[in-house]
DNA sequence: AATGAATGAGGCTTCATTCAT
DNA sequence: GATGAATGAAGCCTCATTCAT
């Protein structure tokens, strides 16, 4: 009776919870999992704590729900972008391409997603494996295609796949950590050439510019 | 009898300091840098708080040593490993075994080196970073010579060798986060072979085994 | 009716943060700053320890806002009682009769401002100085009155001021460290025919009792 | 049996505890009581803490001994002084000029005896109530004699020996907290004639020059 | 006599969470 | 829905003292 489950969630009212997510956000982006406070977080959401503790229960859910969304806009940014595509290799170029590109845009971003996620402590493990996880398998889906259409020979996909995760991410987490980090898109067509060697992609494919599609290098930025 | 002066009093000393140092490379490992404390640490090592304090100055100074001196074992493990080796290519499979081999057998070290490095807090990103970089080098001089010998093409060898090393980092970390990890060794083939791809190895070299001294096992160990 | 939205939260805090400093202002009196724990100030306090640290950043702070106010609260008590006096040295009689008659009525205030003060370490030697300092220069300005309206002869103003103070201050202090304290304000004719004489005032005129109003008598009191 | 009482406290361990001593003097003038850890004095008398340990019981001990000795020192050389004097003024003049000028030459003297005993606690006002009363009591017999000699009118001496003596003591310990003292010795004439007129000596005396005996102006030093 | 390792109580501070208003 | 005061459990570190050698 109390309880209308959420009539009157008002737009007032979601915007609130909207910016406690973004003052969270960049909080734990800024000062990781454990030194931000949720009087931190409040502050920057010019809220009170008792405002925080009404939309969400915990510390750690804020951070879990923070990861989830996160995920999945980049998740949804790359299939986005990788409809365009029916080449499944040219669909893992630019899956990669897209990542990269999202975070040369989003050092923020990036931080949350590939650096503070262990920081947060042990409970958070399962959260950031889930979360690699999904991009491994998001790889090796066009791995995989690949393979079934012929265009380069099978292998261990699921090692492989992980792998290339892991390679992209420590080229994040190197840029992300270096004084005077240079362009993080300059990295591409060398980890790219690498990538694609790695499964053997023809060394004259490999050649060709990736994705005439998109014109021009890393228009891309969001979030 | 009950005299030795000193003999016997160094050597309780050096072990009661390694006994801490053992305790906190368990502890750290098993729950994080932050969720350990040093009471914990303490009582792993069966003494006092003020025990360890006598030891070490800081928590932090603790972790360092352990961090340093992981990575100082690790890295002399390999470079011993790759001394037998003169075929740079054979030099950087070497490398690369002996890391995953060490790890299969030392799950521990492996949380410690590569996970929890990161979740530390800011304090330690250098020394994380640091501790990537080293390895990342190690593989680039691999490279270098590589390409020097003329055996593999030239390559952004940079970008290539933090990218082999993330690979290699990915694949131990979600061996570490897997609720059955299968042997980790397995994984080896698969990324060997991926890994000598991406630099432009030929087919035909890949397909040979790698360490006819030890031909596919793993029986190292050790710390 | 159970809901008077603020006037009582206001008064509920400022009751609490004044019972925090009430109760700081009796333990640090009662066993100097280092010997006082924030544990004893919240348990004299009835709070938390959590809770004296909501109003209060750090111990130190309390103790330099209890200070501080309590110089204030002082020194505004003299001011009061000398600005009913037009004769400088009937002004300085006054102000060092109702610091003493002050303290006699608060054993505590005395401990506190006089006596504690440089024990509370390095940090807090300037605050005591300013302290002192603070009281010298309201001494030295109804000397220096004195000497400008011809009543008593030139002098070192500076060095005679201090040493008022410090012959205040002394006989506060034994007073307090008494086991058997006689009443403080037996001193008081004694101390002030000496002070008066050492600036050189008539025998005839220290003859004379000090304050027509209240003769002989320390009625005051208060905090 | 195992306890020859001081046979061979030979000059080899007189010489340690003396220096023991030595060290905790400065150490504890330096950093006040509380401030001042066991490690640093036994660091400063090169010896380690258990050194110190077997020389003294506890801290406190050590710090007890300190005072005692010192204040000892001090007051055997005020009688050295002031005995070559006849008249009571005199020997009070010598006795305070003797502590001014003493300080004067060692700062540290002046800051263990004046200041930090009250930082020392609850447990050291005893010691340094019986350090104050003993100065008091030195100027008071002078005071005393002076009225019984009938150079001075009779006045309460008791009052009069305690403020003198704070006036003293704030003197010092103006010039101990100041950042750029000026010379102690400055201060002596102000003080002299202030403390002298205080118990009605006569004008024509305090404008004689105080020591003819000891020639220049505060050549002492010592210890 | 001396050393230095070890102990353990205690101190200050932080912070996630709760709750009355 | 929101506020901000309050709680209390930890956490890191210090240090006087003890003790085996």
């Amino acid at each position: 009776m109390t309880k209308r489950t959420r009539p009157d969630q008002t737009e007032q009212s979601r915007s609130r919870r909207e910016r406690i997510l973004d003052a969270a956000f960049t909080t734990f982006a800024g000062r990781g999992y454990r030194d931000a406070s949720v009087d931190d977080i409040a502050a920057a959401a010019e809220t009170s704590k008792g405002g925080v503790y009404f939309h969400f229960p915990t510390k750690e859910s804020i951070f879990r729900e923070l990861m989830r969304t996160t995920a999945d806009k980049l998740v949804a940014k790359v299939e986005r972008a990788v409809a365009a595509e029916d080449d499944p290799i040219a669909q893992a170029e630019i899956a990669i391409r897209t990542v990269l590109a999202t975070f040369a845009g989003h050092r923020t971003m990036a931080r949350l997603l590939f650096l503070d996620v262990i920081g947060a402590g042990r409970v958070f493990q399962a959260e950031a494996n889930e979360l690699h996880e999904r991009f491994a398998i998001l790889i090796q889906g066009y791995l995989d295609q690949a393979i079934a259409d012929g265009v380069i020979p099978p292998t261990d996909t699921r090692v492989t796949s992980i792998a290339w995760f892991g390679a992209l991410n420590e080229i994040v987490g190197r840029w992300l950590q270096a004084d005077q980090p240079e362009r993080l898109e300059d990295a591409y067509p060398a980890l790219r050439a690498m990538l694609l060697r790695s499964v053997g992609v023809a060394e004259e494919r490999i050649a060709r510019l990736p994705s005439p599609t998109a014109p021009g290098a890393f228009p891309e930025a969001a979030r």
